[in-house]
DNA sequence: GTGGCTGCAAACTATTTGCACCGTA
DNA sequence: TACGGTGCAAATAGTTTGCAGCCAC
């Protein structure tokens, strides 16, 4: 397949390979959903800490690089995962603030009323539906 | 019908009717759909202005008595409209920014799955859909 | 009259940017 | 060696909070 390494990604665009870029790439795996702030305080977990400026930068670029996602889940600070994830839709309950992945058929319905109606081409990794789970609804 | 005004809302809950929530609710109706900054902006154009932090205090309270929602569109700030207008789901374009208002029946399968699929009740009004509009798929 | 509401300023959270130094290629 | 990347600190944007004075009821 065509498959390549994450550091030949970076050189064939340009960029440079750092240990900081290896770190907040490890952490953003490891936590499979975390905020910024997060993912730093993960990768400060390590010896080396990562500055807060650069993991803002390097989120940034590994998302132009298609190697990470975000979703906004909430008020709060945006969510990361790896973009080699299953895609799925984000589920946020307004009751206990809970997050639930959930499988992305559930949006193909809505899919294809956009495509059709709109010429709407809707990202669905990117999803997040608002509402109210199970067990908040009294 | 058991129609009540905002004033009678208010009271019936034990809060006071001031100017200033008048005139932000008059905002939000003018602007349709607008982030507490351009709320601002907008009562600022009359004789009185109201603070920032006020329409903040306000629009909290006025969606805590159901009578405004928001939606996040974006990473910008939140986008506030009143709450009797008419339903309906965000498409917020990655390309251009721009936001489109569509009929909520394009969420009815979603809806539905996710209620059958894992007891989730959705709220419509608060779904944004990111992606691509029609103009921005090359 | 009094307790809720407002304006102001300061605090806070999330994010971006300028700049000097460092390290990959 | 040279230029991109990093850390640090300051700037910025959005939002919240403390408090003294004001006004709707």
């Amino acid at each position: 397949m065509g498959e390549t390494t994450w550091q030949e990604e970076l050189r064939a665009h340009g960029y440079r390979v750092t240990p900081q870029r290896q770190l907040v790439l490890e952490a953003v795996a490891v936590l499979e959903h975390g905020t910024p702030e997060e993912i730093c305080a993960q990768v400060q977990r390590t010896a080396t800490g990562v500055n807060i400026s650069t993991v803002y930068r390097t989120l940034e670029l590994l998302e132009e690089l298609g190697m990470v996602k975000h979703a906004h889940v909430g008020h709060g600070p945006p969510n990361y995962h790896l973009a080699t994830e299953a895609d799925h839709v984000h589920l946020c309950c307004r009751g206990c603030g809970k997050v639930e992945d959930v499988s992305p058929s559930v949006a193909a319905g809505l899919v294809a009323a956009l495509e059709a109606g709109h010429g709407f081409e809707t990202d669905v990794p990117h999803l997040t539906v608002f509402g109210r789970c199970r067990e908040c609804r009294s």
